[in-house]
DNA sequence: TTTTATTTTCAATTAATTTTGAAAGTTCAG
DNA sequence: CTGAACTTTCAAAATTAATTGAAAATAAAA
């Protein structure tokens, strides 16, 4: 397979697999293509690349920055922004699950506990479903959180050898 | 607070909630009214709840039943189809990794196993990062892969006990 | 300062997704 | 069978999300 079409396919199933997980399509694809580019490239690059705007590709350059997964660089000398992708994989892993655990997880962790205090007869059996799995479910969300916690703050060589000992 | 408002505020943050997760808003609502049901549902009833029309509650319930997240339950003499959701949050929570990895990561892995082989120069910068990057994400996929499997067979005990131990 | 290169913004447009609702299909009691 | 009760389908409409592109803003160079 040649290195080009490869590339292609790489971006738009990327882009693909993101709209399912709620990531807009345009901010996968450009995270793809920075991902497989050794050097920085600029704005201009990506609307060739990929065929979009420059308002797109502005838009998604600065979200994908809201989420460190990407950086600004100035080269001395030069006029143009350059942009490039952190490489490491485990750490672009830890830093989409950092990001959404802040924007996500913990608002709903936040909200179920608002949800606790129901008025009214517990043994109603429409009041007792209600409490029992907003608790299951702040249980839950609390056990994860502890866990996502660890791997955030995980080395990758624990992932692949600690914790694959567990799993055997 | 009453019980009907924290339902109304459960069903619509859940809602919003499964948006991000590139899940249909109404299928996440439905699915939230379900966990507080104590009784099996009618479409009807869900129609009324939800405000919502007869085919959308039909092909969302549909949905739920792919996901094996909520059953059809037939009452004996009744002629009303019932409905009722999966309550054990634990069996929710690995039932759905389990649907999204066998939808999504499988494939995913799929695909960039197909990447692997780039004809041309592996000195050539270009080729170089592309099949690092895709060999990296392989090898985290693949990691990810092993460590759901486990966790879709594991009791929760385990989870609440050995796995947080681990994380201390 | 003025000019030029570059980035940012955002109203308008386009695209994608979701929802509706009525018709067709199914099931079952009589 | 027949008809009432109920479910399913799906084209069209409505809604929501993403994209464009040109104007405004910014920043560096002349």
């Amino acid at each position: 397979m040649k290195l080009s079409e490869a590339k292609q396919q790489f971006i738009s199933s990327w882009g693909a697999f993101g709209t399912q997980w709620g990531i807009n399509r345009t901010m996968a694809q450009i995270h793809a293509l920075l991902l497989v580019s050794p050097d920085p490239v600029t704005q201009d690059d990506i609307m060739e690349q990929l065929s979009i705007s420059r308002g797109n590709v502005n838009m998604n350059i600065r979200d994908l920055i809201s989420w460190s997964l990407v950086e600004r660089i100035i080269l001395p000398g030069e006029r143009k922004e350059y942009f490039s992708a952190e490489k490491d994989i485990w750490k672009v892993a830890t830093q989409i699950i950092k990001e959404r655990k802040k924007r996500e997880l913990d608002p709903m962790l936040k909200l179920l506990s608002q949800l606790d205090n129901i008025d009214g007869d517990k043994k109603d059996k429409e009041t007792k479903q209600f409490v029992e799995m907003i608790g299951s479910i702040k249980k839950l969300g609390n056990q994860a959180d502890k866990v996502l916690d660890v791997m955030i703050k995980a080395e990758e060589n624990w992932f692949t050898g600690s914790l694959l000992k567990v799993f055997k």
